[in-house]
DNA sequence: GCCATAGTACGACCGCCATCGAAACCGGAC
DNA sequence: GTCCGGTTTCGATGGCGGTCGTACTATGGC
């Protein structure tokens, strides 16, 4: 169907008020979906699904990320072959204000707490 | 064996420090559950088990009350044949900032929502 | 054109948790 | 003492969700 070359495959996002504070809660209750969240507060930036770090199989990653996405937590968007993933923390903070920054800073100060 | 008869029943309550941030998001996960932190916000003051409003049947509302007393979110305490609940709110805010009660307004909203 | 790389879709398995009903329990009123 | 209402424990059940491997697709480089 000659779809363009550039700008090609694009992803479904839900507008933040159509999603649930169940979903959310849901989406972040996950332990290997808290690390990933939490690597990409850290990371500062937008990171593909390749580099995360996590206790799982690629597959099952992706399966992850999906639910974050739906859950609206996060943005994903293909460049090149690479399919990047950024936190939507400033739209999250307006509809549900507090609820990602509390989870994001508590689950740094628990790992840390293992460090110190 | 020979039990005392008065400060009779006790409750054991953990030490937020010995909380795991999975243990609190996994108890405010469950909607019966978040129903009953809400209750407790709203109502200001200490309700005992059978006040509360939820679509399950009692025992499964002990369960409930279980999980939240184990993960540190409310208190729980006999007085007379009633058991009563409150939420561990300040405790909560210190070891967990921001978390409870992000919760507790997103809940808040999205209810007021359905009225509205 | 071909290949390599990155990610996805699908189906199956398995363990966990919410749920219930029924029976036991405990304290207080009488 | 006996009864009663409120609460808890137990065991069984059912469904949902995290996990995996494999097969598949798409993009970019050669």
């Amino acid at each position: 169907m000659a779809r363009p070359r550039t700008a090609a495959r694009t992803v479904e996002h839900p507008d933040l008020s159509e999603v649930s504070l169940q979903q959310v809660l849901e989406a972040l209750v996950d332990p290997v979906r808290r690390m990933v969240v939490s690597q990409l507060a850290r990371a500062g930036e937008d990171k593909s699904c390749g580099t995360f770090d996590a206790p799982v199989s690629l597959s099952t990653l992706t399966h992850h990320l999906n639910v974050l996405r739906e859950a609206g937590v996060i943005r994903q968007y293909y460049r090149g072959t690479a399919k990047l993933n950024t936190l939507r923390a400033g739209e999250m903070e307006e509809q549900f204000p507090g609820l990602l920054s509390a989870v994001v800073h508590a689950s740094a100060a628990e790992s840390e707490e293992g460090v110190a």
